[in-house]
DNA sequence: TTGTAAGCGTTATCAT
DNA sequence: ATGATAACGCTTACAA
C-alpha cells in the first residue's frame, strides 16, 4: 500500500497541489480500461470508438479536469513537440523578430519553443541541454553552427539561419546583395569616398553584408583604404568609436555603410554631436530595417532585412521536415532558401556636399 | 525479438540516425547493471560505488556518446526542469530584455525556459501547453495573469512580473514612483502644461504609471484636463498620433510623459516633422530606458524601469520556490519585491520657453 | 469496440 | 557496493 504521494507543495498558495489526475482516474470515473481513454483523448482519427463511450470519457476527464502529460507522451513517442532555437543575444531587435517569428509559427502548430542565447552561455552547452531534451530539432542563427563539434550535431534536426550554406537545410538573407544594394544606392547619389563600420567577426551574414559592399564599389573601380574600414563591435558604441575615427581621417569619407541598424545609431549620433550634417556632409547607410531605423531623427536609410519572416521560415522549414514522410523528405531537403533584400531610402542619404564643407 | 526500431529519419543528411545510446548500452558495455549507470551518470552526491565501477561506466557513456534523457527522467521524477516565460511581445525591447534576463539565469540553473508570447496567441492556450508540458513554474509578465480562469492556475508555481499584487509571488518595477519622477522633474523644471500619451489598458505597469504622474501633479495642485491626456497605443505610431493630437490643442502643453519610450520616439518624431523644438518648446519624457532612448537625438529623458534586472529576479524567485525545503520556503513567499525607477536626465526636457513661441 | 500487456529510459527502493 | 524490480503516465500492438 504506497502511501499518499506527498508533492513536495512548494507554492505560494495554501492548499496543498492535488496529485495530479491521469488517465487511470479518468478510466476509473468512465469506467473504462485506460488505454481507452488514450485512444479517446489523444484524438487519434483512426480510433474506433462508439460515440457513447467517448462521450463518457470525455465527460470524466472534463469533470475531473485532466491534463495529459506530454512528457509521457514524449517519452513513448520519442518526440518532445518541442524545438530549440539558439541566438546570439536578444537584445538585438534583429534576434528578437526572428525567434518572435519562429515562436508564432511553432506555437501555432503546437511546438514548444526553448530558448537559448549564448551572450553569457557557450552554444555547446545549450546544444547539449536542447539534446538531452530531446527536442525535435534546433534552429540556429548567427553563432557559427558549423564550428561546434561534429558528434554534437550528428543526427540533429537542424535549420540554420543567416549561417554558411553547407550540409544543413537553412534559410538566409541575401547578404551580399545587402552590400551591394548599399553601395549602388550611395554611387547612384554620386559618392566616391567610402567607408564602413562593422566588427571582424565570423558572423557570416555580416561579413557577406561587407563583402557585398566592397565588391559593388569594385566592380566601380573604387577600392577601400584599410583606413576607412573600421573594425567595430556591431553595437552602437562601436558605431560611435567606428564613426569618430573616420572624422578623423585626413580623406573624410561622404557616405558609410554599416553592418547593422545599431552601428549606424551610433554612428548618426556622433555626427550630431560633432555637428556634421546628415545627409548633407555624410550618408549613412545601415542594415536590418529595424524600429529603431525609422524612429531615428532623421530616420535611417537603410536595407531591410526580413527578420521575423526568416524566423518564420526557418521554423516552417523545420517541422515540415519533422512531419514529412520519406516521400516529401525532397521538400525539406531544398537547402539554403534566401530571402531578398530591400534598399529603404530615408533621411540619411543625399548626394555628397563635401566641397561646402567647413 | 523486437524488430531494430526504425526511427523515421527526416534529416537532410544521408546516414540513417542511429538509435539513441541509453543506460542500458552503458551497462552492458561497462559490464554493469543498468541502475549502477544512472547511479554514476545521475551524480547524485550520496551514491556510493566504488572509483572503479565508476571509472569504468564514465568511460563506457564517453566512448558511446551517451546522452542523458531528460524526458525519461522528467518523468520519473515528476519534474521538468523547464519553465516557462509568457509576455506580451518579444518586439517590444523591453520585454527582450525581460526574458533574457530570465534566460540567462534558468540557463544557469539548468534549467530551459520555453517562451511563449501572448500578441498573436491567447494566454490560456499557452498556459495550457505550458501545463500539458510538465513545467515547473511560469513567469507572466504584463499579460493580466489574474483574469485567467482560475483552474488554470490552481496548483501552478507562478511568479508575476510587473503584475498587480495578487496570492502570487511576483515582481515588480516601481511604475507608480515611475509616473511621479517623470512629474517631479518636468515641475521642477517649471513646466504647468502637461500632456500624457499612453493606451487605455489593463496592463496593470503601464495604469500605475500614468496614476503615478497624475497623482504628483494633483498633489501640486495641477489637474490634467481629458483633453490633454491621449489615449492611444504604446506604439512609436501610437505616441505619433498622440503628439499630433496634442499639438493641435488650443492650450497646448509644453511637457509630456509617455507611457513608454517606444510613443515617447514617436511623439519626438512628430515634433520634428512638425518643426516644434525639442526640449524648447516642448518637454518629452519616456519610460523603460530600453537602449533606443539613448540613441535618439536628442537623446531622450525618460525613466529607467530596469528590465532584464526585473526578468532575472523574477527567474531567481521562481527557482528558489523549486528547490527551497520546506523550512525555507519563507524566503520565496516574500511576495510582490518591487525594484526602484531611476529618473535619467538626457536631452528632452528643459525648462519651458513657450514664451518664445512664434 | 474494448481490454490486456508490453514498453519508452529513467530514478528509487529495496535486497543481496 | 551493486543488482533486481517496480514505478512514472502514456501509446500501441494484439487479443478478446
Amino acid at each position: 500500500m504506497a502511501p499518499a504521494r506527498r508533492t513536495s507543495d512548494l507554492r505560494g498558495v495554501e492548499q496543498p497541489r492535488a496529485r495530479k489526475v491521469t488517465t487511470h482516474d479518468v478510466a476509473k470515473r468512465a469506467g473504462v480500461s485506460q488505454p481507452t481513454v488514450s485512444l479517446v483523448l489523444s484524438k487519434n482519427v483512426r480510433a474506433r470508438v462508439s460515440a457513447e463511450t467517448r462521450e463518457r470519457v470525455l465527460r470524466a476527464a472534463e469533470e475531473l479536469g485532466y491534463v495529459p502529460n506530454v512528457v509521457a507522451r514524449s517519452l513513448v513517442r520519442s518526440r518532445s513537440y518541442a524545438i530549440g532555437v539558439i541566438v546570439p543575444d536578444l537584445r538585438n531587435p534583429f534576434f528578437a523578430e526572428v525567434v518572435s517569428g519562429a515562436e508564432r509559427v511553432a506555437s501555432e502548430e503546437g511546438y514548444a519553443v526553448l530558448l537559448c542565447e549564448t551572450r553569457e552561455i557557450p552554444r555547446e552547452r545549450h546544444m547539449q541541454a536542447l539534446l538531452e531534451r530531446q527536442v525535435d530539432g534546433i534552429m540556429v542563427d548567427a553563432v557559427g553552427a558549423a564550428s561546434m563539434p561534429e558528434p554534437m550535431l550528428a543526427g540533429v534536426n537542424l535549420v540554420l539561419i543567416d549561417e554558411p550554406p553547407d550540409r544543413w537545410p537553412g534559410v538566409a538573407s541575401d547578404a551580399v546583395g545587402a552590400g551591394r544594394l548599399a553601395a549602388e544606392h550611395l554611387l547612384s547619389l554620386g559618392h566616391t569616398k567610402f567607408g564602413f563600420l562593422g566588427p571582424a567577426t565570423n558572423i557570416h551574414a555580416i561579413r557577406m553584408r561587407e563583402r557585398g559592399f566592397v565588391a559593388a564599389l569594385a566592380a566601380k573601380g573604387i577600392r577601400m583604404t584599410s583606413a576607412s574600414m573600421r573594425r567595430v563591435p556591431a553595437t552602437a558604441a562601436g558605431g560611435q568609436v567606428g564613426m569618430h575615427a573616420l572624422l578623423a581621417l585626413p580623406e573624410r569619407p561622404t557616405a558609410v555603410f554599416c553592418s547593422n541598424d545599431l552601428v549606424a545609431a551610433g554612428a548618426l549620433k556622433v555626427c550630431s554631436l560633432e555637428k556634421v550634417r546628415v545627409p548633407d556632409e555624410m550618408s549613412i547607410v545601415g542594415c536590418d530595417d529595424i524600429e529603431l531605423a525609422s524612429l531615428l531623427i532623421p530616420s535611417l536609410t537603410t536595407i531591410a532585412i526580413p527578420a521575423r519572416e526568416l524566423g518564420a521560415r526557418a521554423a516552417r522549414l523545420l517541422l515540415q521536415g519533422l512531419t514529412a514522410s520519406a516521400s516529401e523528405q525532397k521538400v525539406a531537403n531544398r537547402p539554403q532558401r534566401t530571402i531578398a533584400s530591400r534598399l529603404v531610402v530615408r533621411g540619411t542619404t543625399a548626394p555628397p556636399r563635401s566641397e561646402n564643407k567647413g
